[in-house]
DNA sequence: TTGAAAGCGTTACCAC
DNA sequence: GTGGTAACGCTTTCAA
């Protein structure tokens, strides 16, 4: 770094200046339209080497200015400290870069609050779209702070409104298979741990959960229904409270997220780590490090690369103009570790 | 979304004809200037009560342009699957929104073309710092790429030339500690399984792991010492090669990150899951899930919030000018499972 | 085949 | 106290 930080930055104009040409000639050569105006061969020769020698770099940002476009797209996630999140936005952020497209994140940690500024502050620098995984279960706040228009794409979670865009997992059928999984192992008392009721993978992974026990005729006990946040905190005291206020033990727990599982185990390891050993689990999200927990969980991985570079893909098209996109929801892979 | 993707957006000059006012005067009062140039407490009130009706958001994209300040800060990482690298990018995402930063990331996957090719995207774009965790170890190419000398905090791992400033964990405080409880649990044979080693956070993790050996007068073989890529293929690699290719049979290993232990899982499970059992494991960065795991791992735990946190407040003083930034060494914390 | 000029939305300098 | 005007770096339309 040098100690003194200013530094001259050359535009095309002084490109321009030193080719002995006009500015509009240099910017026809930069972007490649230089065949489409005709410009001579030695023309361009010079500009390009001119360009060469300088190492110069059109300044985007200027670019971006004059053409209301930034190639910049905003994410905003819940909380990578979910393995499934982190993935999902390295999926997105690679897919972005691929096509020449900057990612800008925020994490709103599920606050209502923080989504709404991260959004804002993503509007207001002008991103080019938005791909959102919402705490909010329609699109009003968006649409409100939207002024400019600016495509929106929800991810993870289902979010109503009129002409809105989903990309999803199958959160119903992820639900049942695993609850459908504990039938057939014979479990009668299973409990739901589930995050905030209003969010669609919350609720449509109860749904799922409560289809499958209806399907195989099993107990439905309100006493081994939980909801809460999708946070280790609140999946540690949903344990707790299955485990004190209670009248049935359950042989079988459902989480709904991985920070609900961490939750879960924190509060086992606690109280009464054994309890692992007769309960049996199974999860929304993977984590490569199940495979070696002492105890089995079944789990549902979401596609990430898919919801990824769907959700993208989306992106592209409504940023192209077309606004008249179809949800797309994404079969998850069932990972079975004890059957 | 409206069906009709065109959408007028209103600008200063909008509000200025609306209240009658020239368009400097409604610059002053928006960024707070109003007082500054004394102006009248009805023009304020008429512009403030437009602006409010018009919900008029100023288009900080423009104002960057104007300022040559995008209020942007570039991030690029390994890879996030290492769950302390999600982590460290959460703080400093927070950290940069706090004040007022948004923050663009790129993983670069350790691939210097990669790094490479998100540097000069986010430099073109204008960010007005970047923090790298690199791949390089000497600034050269940064030098060559940051034409506008634009500042670069280093993070996580050490990069040499002349005035750069890095942000890392004490990694050979922490090797040393963790090879030391291997000593004292009597183990004589320490493998040890390391990254690519031009990078700091290898290099130094094993400098550590040798000092440590020697200060104990443990024996050093080269059969127990691999290095590869800070991934969980060569982590499983690494641990195959351990046991096939090792004339000495290891009765502990210390993996230089979360990824390479991983990888030794995935070994031990496919071959011989009781290896674990009878081998002694220490590793760099720590999981959640290790406390649940049936065999001990020791770690060291690199204090992301302090990390990033410590980061982002060089970066806000580079760019206020101040280009001769200490370089920091944070100190990890162990977290001793098995002692 | 090349160039001049206007304009994007904002800020800053200097008049009035 | 308020307003005109130029400028930031780029693209684009129109003219030559």
């Amino acid at each position: 770094m040098n100690p003194n930080p200013k530094s001259p930055t050359i535009s095309i104009k002084d490109i321009a200046r030193m080719a002995g040409v006009s500015k509009t000639t240099v910017s026809f050569i930069i972007n490649g339209k230089a065949k489409e105006h005709q410009i001579s061969t030695e023309t361009i020769q010079k500009v390009q080497s001119i360009v060469e020698q300088m190492q110069f770099v059109p300044n985007e940002f200027a670019r971006g200015f004059r053409l209301k476009q930034t190639k910049t797209i905003g994410l905003v996630v819940g909380d990578v400290y979910n393995h499934f999140l982190s993935l999902l936005e390295k999926t997105i952020e690679i897919e972005a870069r691929n096509q020449g497209f900057n990612l800008v994140i925020a994490s709103s940690d599920d606050d209502p609050e923080l989504e709404s500024r991260a959004i804002q502050s993503f509007l207001s620098r002008s991103v080019d779209a938005l791909i959102l995984v919402s705490v909010y279960s329609d699109n009003k706040i968006h649409q409100q702070l939207n002024t400019r228009n600016i495509p929106i794409i929800y991810l993870d979670r289902v979010v109503t409104g009129r002409h809105v865009t989903c990309v999803t997992t199958d959160n119903y059928a992820g639900a049942f298979k695993l609850t459908e999984q504990f039938a057939s192992q014979s479990c009668r008392h299973i409990a739901f741990i589930g995050g905030r009721p209003s969010i669609s993978t919350s609720s449509e992974r109860f749904r799922g959960f409560q289809a499958a026990l209806e399907h195989y005729h099993l107990p439905y006990s309100p006493d081994l229904i939980v909801h809460g946040e999708f946070t280790v905190e609140a999946g540690y005291l949903a344990t707790k409270q299955l485990f004190s206020a209670a009248h049935i033990y359950p042989d079988a727990i459902f989480t709904a997220s991985y920070t609900l599982l961490e939750g879960l185990f924190q509060y086992a390891r606690e109280f009464n780590l054994n309890i692992l050993q007769r309960i049996k689990l199974a999860t929304f999200d993977d984590h490569p490090l199940f495979d070696f927990l002492p105890f089995k969980v079944n789990s549902v991985q979401q596609n990430t690369e898919l919801m990824g570079k769907t959700a993208f893909d989306l992106v592209l098209q409504a940023i192209r103009g077309n606004r008249n996109l179809e949800n797309v929801v994404i079969p998850p892979k069932f990972i079975i570790r004890q059957s």
